[in-house]
DNA sequence: GCCAACGTTGGC
DNA sequence: GCCAACGTTGGC
């Protein structure tokens, strides 16, 4: 999962113990939310930074919901579709697991060959919550010394 | 249903 | 700041 850490870092979930995955607008990014369980593992993906890279590993505490902000009318993620009765946006709530000891940047995704197959990967990939195979998912862990 | 225009993402 | 890639919008 992405996020820019300018507006939501590692850090800041680290600091507020769990969070409200809110503000994903695109429909592939809800549909992955809606097949995750809890319990289910999340790289924490900085991007539009110095550089991006995986800071952190977090963990899924909670079911996807109805994303809260689709019905703040003062907030960017207001949704005028959306009603209680039929949200349209969902969002799962994470919780931390462990930070990387050090940021590991794209660059060095990049450099590994054993991840050359992930969608983070592939060219002009923005989808803000992407699947992660289980191998490529051990290699992160492994590089960014994650323990999970 | 097509597709051009437009806005956004995100690395560089 | 640039720009490629992608999703969405809306006219037809």
């Amino acid at each position: 999962m992405k996020s820019e850490p300018s507006a939501y870092a590692f850090d800041d979930l680290v600091r507020d113990g769990k969070s409200l995955w809110t503000g994903v607008r695109n429909y592939q990014a809800r549909n992955l939310m809606d097949e995750m369980k809890v319990g289910d593992l999340v790289l924490f993906y900085h991007s539009s930074c110095v550089p991006p890279g995986i800071a952190g590993l977090a963990r899924v505490s909670r079911l996807a919901v109805a994303d809260p902000t689709q019905f703040d009318a003062e907030s960017d993620y207001f949704e005028k579709r959306a009603t209680k009765q039929e949200p349209v946006w969902r969002c799962v709530e994470v919780e931390p697991v462990a930070k990387s000891q050090a940021v590991l940047p794209l660059e060095a995704l990049r450099a590994d060959a054993r991840l050359a197959d992930m969608v983070l990967l592939q060219r002009g990939s923005r989808l803000s919550v992407q699947p992660v195979e289980k191998p490529a998912f051990d290699c992160i862990v492994k590089l960014a010394k994650l323990r999970s």
